[in-house]
DNA sequence: CAATGATTGACAGTCACTGACACTTTCCGG
DNA sequence: CCGGAAAGTGTCAGTGACTGTCAATCATTG
């Protein structure tokens, strides 16, 4: 079935990966509406038209790493076991998104990407649309998993409590910064407070 | 100090209410995206250029209900008691919410108004960069508050209280309808649930 | 009536993005 | 080694959101 050609696709990724690092520095020099396609394209040595064949919008440059993350972070919900309260396996699904931040290198990435979607308010917007996406699928998945279980899930609920989990992930990376020592125990205690009091 | 020439003011607000409800009505019938800037003119009887001097860009036309909305919020929130707890102030900050629902026309606004977002992911996310925008400034008012009342409070912490109870918001007005009968309870559910231990 | 300031339309320009087409490079069986 | 399909690319033209500019109009006020 169509899906990824191994060959081919690793060389995608490359050339991915070669504008979105070239992007993000022009992004960080002049800002990120400041910059053209024309221009990233020109200092990747591209038309801009090829430019829209790896990207499909320039936002899609910033963002194509949340997307990624998204994927790790709805496998790994998918692993955790179906007696666990639903907040615990949230919880546990973000591990990933502290873990990474071990490696320094990318940490300074994260930051150099979180300096660059807080500055522009149009990504910002597309961003926290990206993290909606993620939570309708993450709320069915849970629901599904409760309905498994035998619980009599409530949509409603579960969605907010979802809701409420991320707002937790977006507090902590909000105020505080990409020091693993800080932002776990960071995040930990804000979802300590939200805990709901049963699921 | 320049806000606000009253008579002036009226006028430039009536010619936006015109402008919206026109644009509106095109939007559904035939999409947000299809619906073009110069066709939304042309239906007023205007020029692009001037539609752009009453509504910023085409967003703006159907976010701009929301944004009085959340300034209603913001007031409402302002005011109740220091000694309130978070999680109480911010549920009847939202009360507004629920009761404009009462009157038939502003329901079926509401709901024309959220066809139109949900059906557009791009709207969708101008629609929670608001949001984002909002749940900053009610954090910094809750923070002062807090403050104020002697408590030290942890900024993190409310802030994300302030998005668990967005998140509430958000999930019953995905799943209930705009019945108030249904959403108000639907809130209090969702809310009650998700109620922080302490705070 | 004349001066003044606000509102507008017309026009031109930028930028994100798309479709069409021609060209080249790569790959593969014969 | 060759011929042709497949994939990648550049060029060009076009659409649509949005902005700056300027001249004309209109209402207000002295």
């Amino acid at each position: 079935m169509g899906a990824g050609g191994s060959l081919r696709e690793v060389s995608r990724r490359a050339v991915q990966s070669r504008i979105a690092r070239t992007a993000e520095a022009l992004f960080v020099a002049k800002g990120f509406e400041e910059t053209t396609v024309d221009e990233i394209a020109a200092a990747v040595g591209m038309s801009q038209r090829s430019f829209f064949r790896y990207f499909a919008s320039k936002d899609e440059v910033v963002l194509d790493s949340v997307e990624r993350l998204g994927e790790e972070l709805s496998a790994r919900l998918e692993a955790r076991p179906c007696g666990e309260s639903v907040w615990d396996s949230l919880r546990r699904a973000f591990d990933p998104v502290v873990e990474r931040l071990a490696d320094p290198a990318v940490r300074e990435r994260d930051r150099v990407l979180h300096e660059i979607v807080s500055a522009s308010p149009r990504l910002l917007a597309a961003y926290l649309g990206r993290l909606d996406l993620l939570q309708r699928s993450l709320s069915e998945l849970l629901v599904e998993r409760a309905g498994r279980s035998g619980d009599e899930p409530d949509a409603v609920v579960v969605r907010a409590i979802v809701g409420g989990a991320f707002a937790c992930l977006q507090a902590a990376s909000l105020h505080c910064g990409t020091d693993p020592e800080v932002f776990g125990p960071c995040l930990d205690r804000t979802m300590e407070a939200l805990r709901p009091v049963a699921a």
